[in-house]
DNA sequence: AAGCCGGGGTA
DNA sequence: TACCCAGGCTT
């Protein structure tokens, strides 16, 4: 039997039952396959039931705010995938009369959409015949044809990416994606991979010559950026200082503390005797507490977050400054490590 | 082509 | 700690 044969019985017999397998409602899978990008099933699976209650169609997403959607989305990362949501829904609305498009080339057109969703979204909800390849595609065809080629580089991803147009079954293209990454997740896993009960080991390049642990090859470390947010807790009775932050940057158009980065941990009196400090709060800062020291982990930075709780009020309000109460706290979009601080603070 | 964008699970 | 996850956008 052949390779693509082989992973779509598999699939049948062992596929697991997720929601976004039971349509080929494009705008319901859209929402499925962008919650996913980057994410596993698991963690993203509470997201879409969530975000399928709220907005049940497309026209409910494109009514949405900004701020509500990045609060639906709080706690899944990457959050510019919430707000290019919100763009591609008006898009729809606007562009596409408030139907869904299906077809691969126009997909690709949307925000948040690139090559891999487009031919998600596309093989499934329509049938039509285009491969995706997502990082568990990488790794079966790394392993099973023996591919060295980086699967970070442009090369690489030519390869990759016509390796799966080749073997894609064109009669049933949804079924055969569907299976290829479900195969990829659940069996030919990065690490532990289940090869002693796996259908096509006798055809994997990688089983036969004992690579299974050296495929796929990628390159290119990112470099760590360390960075240090030292906020600033004010209140003023019940209600506390908040910032919007800015449309650069991690966290865009979230909320936090009025924050002061610095590439250093600074010392109290050093942070309380930087000019952009004394602007804000004047000279003579009364401090009530230092939380202790968080550090916070990312792909590509670590953060060093402390927060100061000081007793006096700012002499100056910066713009994206603004007072609210604990209450209206719970409905603004926070990243998850801010959140927890502010979540201990109030007791919340 | 390279850098940027979160949070969590796993070994 | 290092790697990975149903990737895509910006520069």
């Amino acid at each position: 039997m052949s390779f693509t044969n082989e992973l779509i019985q598999w699939y049948q017999q062992h596929k697991r039952d997720l929601p976004w397998r039971h349509t080929t409602d494009a705008y319901v899978i859209w929402l499925s396959e962008i919650i996913l990008q980057q994410t596993r099933v698991e963690q993203g699976l509470p997201y879409f039931r969530k975000f399928l209650e709220h907005y049940p169609d497309v026209q409910h997403f494109a009514a949405a705010s900004e701020d509500d959607v990045l609060k639906l989305w709080q706690g899944l990362g990457y959050y510019s995938r919430g707000r290019n949501m919100l763009k591609t829904a008006r898009m729809v609305m606007d562009n596409y009369n408030g139907s869904f498009p299906q077809r691969y080339d126009e997909l690709l057109k949307l925000k948040g959409i690139g090559e891999y969703t487009a031919a998600a979204i596309a093989s499934f909800s329509a049938g039509e015949a285009k491969a995706v390849v997502d990082g568990n595609v990488y790794r079966v065809l790394a392993r099973y044809f023996g591919i060295s080629e980086p699967i970070n580089s442009p090369k690489g991803k030519k390869i990759f990416q016509q390796t799966a147009n080749d073997l894609l079954n064109e009669q049933q293209p949804g079924l055969h994606n569907q299976a290829m990454m479900e195969f990829g997740a659940m069996l030919c896993k990065p690490k532990n991979a289940a090869c002693g009960i796996c259908p096509i080991r006798e055809g994997c390049y990688a089983f036969l010559h004992n690579a299974v642990s050296s495929l796929p090859v990628k390159e290119n470390k990112v470099k760590i950026r360390e960075r240090y947010f030292n906020y600033f807790l004010i209140t003023d009775g019940d209600k506390v200082l908040m910032n919007k932050r800015g449309e650069k940057d991690i966290w865009a158009n979230m909320y936090d503390l009025p924050l002061i980065e610095t590439d250093t941990l600074p010392t109290p009196d050093e942070l309380f005797s930087l000019p952009m400090v004394k602007e804000v709060f004047g000279q003579g800062i009364i401090l009530s507490e230092i939380l202790p020291l968080k550090k916070h982990i990312l792909t590509h930075q670590r953060l060093y977050v402390r927060v100061f709780v000081l007793k006096n009020q700012p002499v100056k309000l910066k713009e994206q400054y603004f007072f609210t109460t604990t209450e209206d706290l719970k409905k603004l979009a926070i990243p998850k490590i801010i959140f927890l601080f502010i979540k201990n603070i109030f007791n919340l």
